[in-house]
DNA sequence: TAGTTCTGGAACTATTTGGTTCTATAAAAG
DNA sequence: CTTTTATAGAACCAAATAGTTCCAGAACTA
């Protein structure tokens, strides 16, 4: 039982655009802090921080390879945030004629 | 052109589970504050702050019937979110062999 | 062994956040 | 006109956040 993390720490790391470029980058393969730092105009350890900050929220985990740590995305954590969406997706998704009703007076929703 | 809300916003709004509370809530329709507040430990000031913070990232839109100010849920930033997800979605729903490669070692993904 | 590279810990700072209370204002109800 | 109701503004506070700099340790390299 390793994870057990939550929607607030997963939306509150991707609340950051570094952190979002971090694990963009990271969808081209595992990279080192530094690897990672490189594109921005911060200290290696405020990336190291932001590399923390997202392997608590679960979307990262780290293996060391000699003293180069590699950083890989984890997909857990964001299908968790795609499934809570889908209480919501479906009031888009559909094309309900009434769906302007359904928000503002809260008739009963589609099945 | 009334939106120009980032990802940042959006998420930093839904990294909270009062506001996520908030937002399900009014799935069942609008709402005001003083109804939004009732089934929270929390004042009705500190409810109202969140409904801002809501309204700031574009997930709702209120409206002034009489005292009360009606509250509303704005699916575009979910659909964003949504989008956003896009990029990644590929990698889990996709029964790729060779997935864990593509993520350690970053070979060329699939189309 | 000595030097270099990569990373995290510690301490510090400025800003943001989530909450409170108190006050002001606008509209409805008496 | 007065009172009640619903909300936001202002001031305040404690905790969290994002960044910095400096230092220490682990592991390659010469």
């Amino acid at each position: 039982m390793a994870n057990q993390i939550s929607l607030d720490d997963t939306f509150a790391a991707l609340a950051d655009p570094t952190r979002r470029a971090i694990l963009a980058r990271l969808l081209d393969g595992e990279a080192s802090v530094a690897e990672l730092a490189q594109p921005f105009a911060l200290t290696v350890r405020a990336i190291s921080k932001h590399v923390g900050v997202l392997e608590q929220a679960g979307l990262v985990t780290r293996s060391r390879a000699a003293q180069k740590h590699l950083s890989r995305i984890e997909l857990k954590p964001l299908r968790d945030i795609d499934r809570w969406l889908d209480g919501y997706r479906k009031l888009w998704e559909g094309r309900f004629d009434r769906m302007e009703d359904l928000l503002r007076r809260g008739a009963d929703k589609p099945e």
